[in-house]
DNA sequence: TGATTTAATTGAACCGGTTCAAATTAGAGG
DNA sequence: CCTCTAATTTGAACCGGTTCAATTAAATCA
């Protein structure tokens, strides 16, 4: 293990000068630098990362931990989602030396145990939060201790919260203006997990624009789904069962759409020209199903640049000058799963 | 920012004795221990990853990175396969502590300077290697360096690298007897990048099963491809401009597949009935894709948690009583994709 | 050339844990 | 009650960097 003495006392410096040239100080000179960093060359020198830590405070680290909601095993599917969103995050993070550090953990005492540990261990320099709750223990532990972090998914309890969010009620309401120009006139909808926050934010999304389109809200058409294909394939099968069935529905994301469609072709039903299917997330795969579906676009790779960003200038405490909300707007991309009712 | 130091104070003791309680040593006296505890809990103490990991030179944390092959951009689609990988990866991480940290390098030399800094910085405890290279500088690198990790994929240039593989040739072998079954004799071959070791694993498996079930491989019907449906749907154009197409195709993955069969359904074919297509992978989508894919199934989160387990062994130094080496039998699925040929 | 200013360099102290030889205390035995 | 051994506890040294006041070398000026 070679230390910063060793290349110190072949370099013939203090370990002083070795720290100015390695945190490229302007005050050494040219020569010394020189010399400095061939002995780090021929030593094949690489500062030991916890001694760097411990003294400035800076691990070089982010950190994302995903809260398993309900307990589940390997078999289940994960969600392409959030993989995509810790895609976004370690693409923008490429070139610049930061790692991205993922836990999950399952929901409970755990979690905030967990928090705790990052962040008073100084495990990371910041966090990355997502499918953020309505009063978030997570977001309002990290408050009270001044520690930097970002949220995809709005946080309106204060307003000292950083974060980006998809206009989830817009999306919405494209897709409700969408199926009303076509013509629907029972729209269903699945929505969101209950406990999650924008699962009420696109609620009234949903019943804003079919006011504005002169269109019912009926109680019977909208369920909860848990953003799996499974429960899209239940929700379908259980609207379809239903004595007045709806022509169209709302899938808040596009796994809960797929299932949607598998069910209602399993019942022999023409997705598109029998019953219209509206997706949300717009997921790479989306535009290749059969038959491609009309879904509302979120950039999830984009965000999860965006939030890398944001995080970045909150870690380095210019966050005040910078944009610090950002509401995104999300569109849609109408392709053939919707079409004029039969 | 509350020290070990502070806690020592609070509790009366020395700062040796609450390291010893941290470290749940059986040398501390009942009544001492609860003593400390409670100054702990008091203070809300969580002891300094970077103070510990100076002279434990443990981290708990381990790493993977993703190297780009082709210099992506923030548009081109992330694959579910090494997503699943992390996911797999970081569900059996569950309830360790250990966390997971994912860089992404684009290929170069930049490359194994991450890697030196990794290793010789000490920021994580260990790695996970994926997509293996034929002679791979980074298992080169590690092995000199003697540091822990695990690969997905076979490495044997020599035979002290712990890996998890899936029996490539296998999964082919099984494609090409279905195929064979089915009636077909003009048999397509859609193969992974060349780079990587596992092409030619499984070239090997076609071109045995292949004389195995009495074919010959027609030259022309076998091209390269790069994993994503791009070069999927090209390759099904290309094969089937051909004078002579094939009645079938077998793509080295899933993603591949989505593309060839949106080729031919493009040009009005009845994928399952007038052209065949396997897979590889068996990503959660390929089920309910249109029609369900055939194909090799290999269970891509369960290899990520028996990555984690051996990569843990290997840190804690007894990998040479557990298995080290473990070649996994993919399984075909055989669904709709695939038929008789017309 | 000598005095003064500015640029470079030094090295001890510190970051917050763990370790372990030495010191202290408790318990057992006579 | 005293001695001896085993069980606890102590605290200074150490892990490998960074920091910064103090020192030394170089440059500038009269």
């Amino acid at each position: 293990m070679t230390t910063i003495r060793d290349v110190a006392k072949l370099a013939g410096v203090s370990v002083g000068t070795v720290s100015n040239v390695l945190n490229s100080s302007s005050l050494v000179r040219t020569e010394t630098r020189e010399r400095v960093l061939s002995a780090i060359e021929a030593l094949n020198y690489h500062p030991t990362a916890a001694a760097r830590s411990l003294n400035t405070q800076l691990t070089y680290t982010i950190g994302m931990v995903r809260t398993e909601l309900r307990p589940s095993t390997l078999q289940s599917e994960s969600d392409p989602f959030i993989l995509d969103l810790i895609d976004g995050v370690s693409t923008a993070a490429i070139g610049t030396g930061i790692g991205l550090t993922f836990w999950t953990i399952p929901v409970g005492s755990q979690e905030i145990d967990l928090y705790e540990r990052l962040v008073l261990g100084r495990q990371v320099d910041g966090l990355i939060l997502f499918a953020v709750r309505d009063t978030d223990p997570r977001i309002e532990f990290l408050k009270t201790q001044n520690f930097p972090f970002v949220v995809f998914g709005r946080y309106e309890q204060d307003d000292t919260t950083n974060w980006i969010d998809v206009d989830g009620a817009h999306g919405i309401t494209l897709a409700v203006r969408h199926l009303a120009e076509l013509g629907h006139t029972r729209i269903g909808y699945l929505s969101p997990p209950r406990e999650q926050r924008l699962a009420h934010l696109r609620w009234e999304g949903f019943e804003a624009a079919m006011a504005e389109v002169g269109l019912k809200i009926d109680p019977a058409l909208t369920l909860e789904g848990d953003f799996t294909e499974h429960s899209g394939q239940l929700g379908m099968h259980y609207l379809l069962d239903y004595s007045q069935p709806p022509t169209a529905i709302i899938c808040n994301n596009d796994r809960m759409a797929f299932g949607a469609m598998r069910a209602a072709q399993a019942r022999g039903l023409k997705v598109g020209r029998d019953v219209s299917v509206v997706g949300f997330d717009d997921i790479p795969l989306a535009r290749y199903w059969h038959p491609p579906l009309t879904t509302v676009s979120q950039p999830t790779r984009e965000i999860g640049a965006m939030l890398f960003g944001l995080l970045q200038s909150v870690i380095a405490g210019d966050d005040t000058t910078s944009e610090t909300r950002q509401l995104i707007k999300p569109e849609l991309h109408v392709r053939s799963s919707t079409g004029k009712p039969a």
